[in-house]
RNA sequence: GGUACCGUGGCCGAGUGGCUAGGCAGUGGUCUGCAAAACCAUGUACAGCGGUUCGACUCCGCUCGGUACCUCCA
């Protein structure tokens, strides 16, 4: 596979070129939701940002085995002793069995992700389903003598783990820091150092999921799942693993800690992270409670929204930013990525109907190597999306016929445009209403745009605007082009 | 407090030691019955103060402002 891809790696700080352990194989790890509410603009993110990664590799023609997970232990409590009824005991099917609260996100978030047209991971597995290989893992990390047994629970034992390998050698940090700042939280008697990290908890009463192991009945630490599923999965190096920014510490760099503690390797080549999106240049989170979810986002039913904003242009706006920036949110941001990623499209059915001349007028045969050249970088996609728009221009210039382009031309400019628009950014167009599969309203819409052409023949511009406004009514908008009218649903 | 990162024209957002980013909005024009779309033209941007340099928005230092992580969080 001979590609001049450059990705970012988070361990050394560089792009480095990038160089699979197994080519044409690719493994490649996210973490994914935790399944306890609804997915949010911050859910978007990670999701839009790796898919690209994801649609890319392939696209250069790597086989890659695309590991996403599905969090559903760990984080979930019962809060149901905080409702009003708390007296009365509760009939068995009254109470919310964790699996249903697990079982109704993970399919909202699945909608989700479909309407954002994030391609599915190749294996989506639960951290639910893989605890025997955690369990397996703590014992490893016990036997290694990484790690120590205390009233049930087992911790990850770092100062020890210090001696041997670096702890924070991702996220910088290094472990006096730590002993002096990290804050005092419950529990941590049982500890020798605070910033031990569990990984394995004796249940409290508070966790509805646990199960038996040889320390006590509990549930595995929350860094655990990533590792024994990644190994599983990838095997005990694999090529990349992404993640939020936010997961780096200490998410991320405990994982690097397991697999030394237990393999006495690190996991995984390049570490990638996508940054943050910002509401008013404050970071959306659950704890804020300023988060907007991609439902809301939809169908414009939030107060801090103006209008409703469709799956594209959530999708558009994100990537018109680089995804190790930080991407504030604002509606007059959200509506120029609405027109912007209009204007694309109607490029994109500009180009099907332009004529062909004898010969081309301008040079397109950069736009290949300009799109790869930004992506190779590193996914840099708003530099290959202004490229698009540069072409864009070059098109409708062609269909003004102040340029012109060959059939040949013509022909490559298209097949270019879908692959990178379509195959690679994964944009849709949610416009098409034609296409064939309601041939009924493609009939009735040919049999109106017939009536108000006679009418606009025979000057009767009120019938021809009345048409076109009542039209406008139903969110079918009407376009007069040169060669005709033109309709499509908003 | 510790550790990072960031501060670009009305808004969003790339990027670079000297060469037009791009989108949206605005203004003027072309086209059109009107509208929309499109095209053409149009903006002395890079927080402040010093320093390095022939030259800095880009490198260094300081100041101010902002954000994130250190706790479940994308």
């Amino acid at each position: 596979m001979d590609n001049n891809l450059h990705i970012y790696n988070t361990l050394s700080k560089t792009k480095e070129r990038f160089e699979p352990i197994m080519p044409p194989h690719v493994g490649m790890y996210v973490c994914g939701p935790t399944v306890y509410g609804d997915a949010h603009l911050g859910h978007a993110r990670p999701a839009i940002t790796f898919d690209i990664v994801f649609r890319y590799l392939k696209y250069l023609g790597y086989k890659v085995r695309y590991v996403r997970n599905i969090t559903d232990v760990g984080h979930l409590e019962n809060d149901a002793d905080e409702g009003e009824d708390k007296i009365g005991k509760k009939a068995r099917l009254e109470e919310l069995e964790p699996m249903e609260v697990v079982k109704y996100f993970t399919d909202r978030y699945h909608i989700n992700m479909d309407q954002l047209n994030v391609l599915h991971p190749s294996i989506e597995p639960t951290a639910s389903g893989h605890i025997i290989e955690q369990i397996e893992l703590v014992k490893q990390i016990l036997d290694n003598g990484y790690a120590y047994e205390s009233e049930g629970s087992v911790y990850f034992d770092v100062e020890k783990y210090s001696k041997d390998y670096k702890y924070g050698k991702l996220s910088g940090r290094k472990t006096e820091d730590l002993l002096k700042n990290t804050r005092a939280l419950s529990g941590q008697d049982e500890k020798k150092n605070n910033f031990d990290f569990a990984l394995w908890k004796k249940t409290d009463p508070k966790h509805i999921m646990h199960w038996p192991s040889p320390w006590s009945e509990g549930y595995p630490g929350w860094h655990l799942e990533c590792s024994a599923m990644g190994a599983k999965y990838l095997g005990e190096t694999f090529d990349i693993h992404g993640g939020g920014m936010d997961l780096l510490f200490p998410h991320h760099e405990s994982e690097i800690a397991q697999s030394n503690a237990c393999r006495g390797h690190d996991p995984v080549r390049y570490w990638m992270h996508n940054n943050m999106i910002t509401i008013n240049g404050q970071k959306m989170g659950k704890s804020l409670n300023n988060f907007i979810t991609l439902n809301e986002f939809f169908s414009g039913e939030h107060s801090s929204l103006d209008q409703a904003y469709s799956p594209m242009t959530i999708r558009f706006f994100i990537l018109q930013a680089h995804y190790r920036s930080t991407v504030d949110f604002s509606n007059e941001a959200l509506k120029a990525a609405e027109k912007g990623m209009q204007k694309l499209i109607n490029t994109v059915e500009v180009i099907k109907k332009l004529n062909a001349s004898e010969k081309s007028s301008t040079d397109i045969s950069s736009l290949k190597e300009k799109f790869f050249a930004a992506m190779n970088d590193d996914f840099n996609t708003p530099i290959a999306i202004a490229h698009l728009f540069d072409f864009s221009k070059v098109i409708n210039q062609v269909n003004d016929g102040k340029e012109t382009l060959s059939q040949v031309d013509i022909d490559r400019v298209k097949s270019l445009f879908d692959i990178f628009v379509f195959d690679i950014l994964g944009l849709r167009n949610e416009n098409v209403a034609t296409g064939g599969d309601d041939t009924l309203v493609d009939d009735l819409m040919h049999t109106i745009l017939e009536i108000r052409h006679n009418a606009k023949k025979n000057k009767d511009w009120a019938t021809a605007d009345s048409i076109r406004d009542e039209l406008g009514k139903l969110n079918i908008s009407i376009k007069d082009t040169k060669d005709g009218a033109e309709w499509s649903r908003e």
